[in-house]
DNA sequence: AAATTATATACGATTATAGTACACAATACG
DNA sequence: CGTATTGTGTACTATAATCGTATATAATTT
């Protein structure tokens, strides 16, 4: 059962310096170095550097899916839960560094093909979410769907706008506020009761 | 007069990238790219890389001095002044980041030299400041000047110490009861008054 | 003891980087 | 205007870093 271990030591390592310093910045036998591990040991379990990155982005994508998944499932409200998965989004960007996201989409093209990959599949499974929504009766009929998701990836990019940051007090406030306003537009809300 | 506005472009440049991602790990050729200078213009102001490093580091002490000259002039009480020269020390510590001094330290032997070098007048120039204040009644006579630079230089080196960091509600704080105790200990203060 | 797993070292092949040479472009300046 | 001055872009060689593998050995497991 301690056969893995040195491949977990290795992942976490990679991580680590990947969001430190990017993809370029650092080699293999600094991740060695760094994970207490062999240059052999390494190849055991890698072919190369590119495809340790892809396979901790992997990781980090399949562990987003299952809290996604997750959310998803709960029996809550579908504004609750829109609200909840742009949190979880954006908390999954943090995941990643800057430099190596960087990285990623500059230097190795393979790993642009990869992410865009995961992009996909991620935009059908909230496509099929948000239409299944609609026939529900939660979202208003006569908005076309890629304008929806076009303003969900709006938000999620604004998010990082260091302007907006100084107009909200927190990330918490702003994200309740975007999503408010994402579902009901800027107009006071009327209770239904 | 727009002469060496390059320079100075390369200079902000190198000490930015090199705060970021430390010294090995930054190329010349990506230091002009991103100073928008070209190779040549380089070499014409800095010999090598180590070079531009140490011109760097040169004018964040030379600017360091000046401040601490700065203060050392000025007309307050002698524990204040203490006070804020441990101010201005961590202030200039976080200036060079933790991946450059790294580097500085670590694999490149002739910027060691040049840093202990900058870092013996620096402590001559202390010492012959605590010298006159123990001559004028500042200090208590009977206490070695070693002794008071190896605590001067052991809060300093205290201050990284994320454990200390938790007792204290901020830096500001942490500053002031440690420089009131290297001055008056534990000891309830007497009002001479 | 045998098998598995990890390590250390050395090594050739490839790639990145350093530093220079040269011809040319932009700008300042008398 | 012409003439320095200053900067640019490309190409180039030499050197150093890095990759990925082979081999012999050590530690650990079974």
């Amino acid at each position: 059962m301690t056969a893995n271990t040195k491949e977990i030591q290795i992942l976490e390592t990679g991580e680590l310096l990947f969001n430190k310093y990017g993809l370029r910045r650092v080699t293999v036998e600094e991740i060695c170095q760094t994970a207490g591990v062999s240059k052999m040991t390494f190849y055991k379990y890698f072919p190369n550097k590119v495809d340790l990155a892809k396979c901790i982005i992997q990781n980090l994508t399949d562990d987003a899916e299952q809290r996604f998944n997750k959310t998803m499932r709960l029996a809550i409200p579908f504004t609750e839960k829109v609200h909840l998965i742009i949190e979880q989004k954006i908390e999954d960007n943090e995941r990643i560094g800057e430099e190596f996201y960087g990285d990623l989409t500059g230097s190795v093209p393979e790993l642009l093909d990869f992410l865009q990959g995961i992009g996909r599949q991620a935009y059908k499974r909230m496509l099929d979410i948000f239409k299944e929504a609609q026939e529900k009766g939660d979202i208003r009929k006569e908005i076309p769907m890629e304008f929806i998701l076009y303003s969900l990836n709006s938000i999620l990019d604004k998010i990082n706008d260091p302007q907006l940051a100084g107009i909200f007090k927190d990330r918490k406030e702003m994200i309740e506020i975007m999503t408010e306003n994402f579902f009901f537009g800027i107009a006071e809300k009327h209770t239904d009761a």
